[in-house]
RNA sequence: GGCUAAGUGGCAGAGUGGUCAUGCAGCGGCCUGCAAAGCCGUGUACGCCGGUUCGAUUCCGACCUUAGCCUCCA
């Protein structure tokens, strides 16, 4: 039984879809001015588990994930760099999908752009302007008035006038309420813009999710994700301007992903204390080591970001591919290593936990290995395998895998290999001083060696 | 100030009212020509103070500390 924690009440819930068999999931995803970073990486990854996890338990899904390819930072940085505003934003999108592949996140089904769906951006606004919800300001903008709608805050546990009072928003004039927020922005002389029956402007942020969700989910549907800092007020007003035009609850699970941080602050681009994905894969072994790094604590939590954290990722996976590696999977798996793997992930999304069953898992391969058992070492790969395919890791070659260097290949495979055969005469001779030597040479290039019983040397690289 | 999370062994990170997380690093052993890898073994861990309990890291209360949100933000 899966249990997921909703935001909405606080607690796990066990999780049904609202239709029999089909999940219908919408997330927040990227507003696409710069390369992505790793504290994005962890929303997509996140959220690219409880979709595979979902799909791997046999619900149909329907993945909606959005891009937002009109907002205030892709004017400003496109005016900055003397780019055309939506060259800019195709430019970063591509950059993203780039990113995401690399880290082995599936597609997902839908990707809506905001500019592809101004009509019904524009048509939820009427209706609720029609409802009273929603009004034309003195300044052209249409704002909505947060005070109509009773259960604001309730997502976020806010109350309304505790919000009033602390707030630090400047009060804009136009504003009835110092609370109410933009659906539709008139546009400024030289903006990208859109007519509408309130001028020519462009749809505020919020708005854009509700309108597409709903347009492409229907008014009520399973499951709503993002980071931790959308809740407030982002997913706070969607909900708002959702249940109001729509006349029906909105969204059945909330779902939002912790924060990486740096050095106890979170990662963002106004600190300035961001990596960006392509900039710290640089530095690794494989994109599969900041993934796997991503997934080893639980997607609510929050994570620190430090080069020493990746290094014991790294150091953890690459145990995982040497038990893999001298085995072949067998068709069969372990049933009870699964169920264990399920449970931990029933419990909401349960990743390091999942970690831990399949570490037992590795340490019986490498019992059965030891002890010359095939067919266990098989079933016990098979079950290994198929638990890292459910995580999207250790799908890739053992072999392939251990020769890949994190920094730079000071020595072909080639010349290994050549320096090895002349090691391996040296050591058939007894040539143990000979066969030294040789070793310490490649181990000052980085090349871990390993002999095996027969006579023959394994080698990888640090 | 308001609201929300969280504080676990050298590091990372789950979890639980009463033998075990798990991984990385360390130490001892087996194995090895020596290593490496693997396996076996190994560590007075649960912020502080009270309370409930036969028993609390786990429940309750206060306190301290940290982070996040209250402005764009994954």
């Amino acid at each position: 039984m899966l249990k997921i924690h909703n935001s909405l009440s606080g607690e796990k819930e066990e999780f049904r879809p609202l239709l029999p068999n089909q999940v219908r999931m919408y997330v927040c995803g990227m507003t696409n001015y710069d390369y992505i970073h790793v504290g994005h990486a962890r929303m997509l990854v996140a959220f690219d588990l409880v979709q595979r996890y979902l799909r791997s338990l046999g619900f149909k899904v329907t993945y909606v994930r959005n891009v937002t390819d009109i907002d205030d930072k892709i004017i400003e940085r496109a005016a900055a760099n003397g780019e055309n505003w939506a060259d800019l934003a195709r430019r970063f999108t591509v950059a993203m999908h780039e990113d995401c592949a690399t880290l082995g996140l599936q597609e997902p089904d839908l990707e809506p752009r905001a500019t592809e769906f101004i009509a019904q951006i524009i048509a939820m606004i009427e209706i609720l302007i029609d409802k009273g919800y929603a009004y034309a300001a003195a300044n052209g903008d249409v704002m909505y008035s947060v005070r109509k709608f009773p259960d604001y805050g309730r997502l976020s546990g806010k109350k309304i006038d505790d919000l009033r009072s602390g707030s630090r928003v400047r009060v804009d004039e136009a504003k009835h309420d110092p609370l109410d927020f933009v659906l539709w922005k008139h546009a400024k002389p030289g903006e990208p813009s859109w007519a509408s029956p309130w001028g020519d402007g462009r749809p505020g942020w919020h708005i854009e999710c509700s309108a597409m969700s709903t347009s492409l989910l229907g008014s009520y549907f399973d499951l709503h994700g993002g980071g931790e800092d959308l809740k407030f007020p982002h997913h706070e007003n969607e909900i708002a301007q959702s249940c109001a035009a729509c006349d029906s609850p909105f969204v059945h699970l909330w779902m939002h992903n912790g924060f990486v941080r740096v050095n106890d602050e979170k990662m963002s681009k106004s600190l300035g204390n961001f990596f960006t994905v392509r900039e710290v894969l640089k530095t690794l072994r494989d994109p599969e080591v900041l993934r796997f790094f991503l997934l080893s604590s639980h997607y609510r939590g929050p994570i620190n970001y430090s080069a020493a954290q990746l290094a014991q990722a790294d150091e953890t996976l690459l145990g995982l591919y040497r038990a893999l590696k001298d085995s072949v999977p067998s068709g069969s798996v372990d049933p009870v290593e699964i169920a264990r793997f399920h449970d931990a992930m029933d419990d909401d999304f349960n990743t390091p936990e999942a970690f831990a069953v399949m570490q037992g898992v590795a340490r019986n391969l490498n019992l059965a290995k030891a002890a010359g058992d095939a067919s266990r070492a098989s079933v016990a790969a098979a079950t290994l395998r198929a638990l890292g395919a459910s995580l999207g890791i250790l799908q890739q070659d053992p072999d392939t895998y251990l020769k890949r260097s994190a920094g730079n290949k000071s020595l072909s495979d080639g010349e290994v290999e050549a320096l090895l055969s002349s090691r391996r005469a040296a050591r058939a001779a007894k040539n143990f001083a000979e066969s030294d030597r040789i070793r310490n040479l490649l181990t000052a290039a980085g090349i871990l060696l390993e002999d095996k019983p027969g006579g023959s040397t394994e080698w990888r690289r640090a």
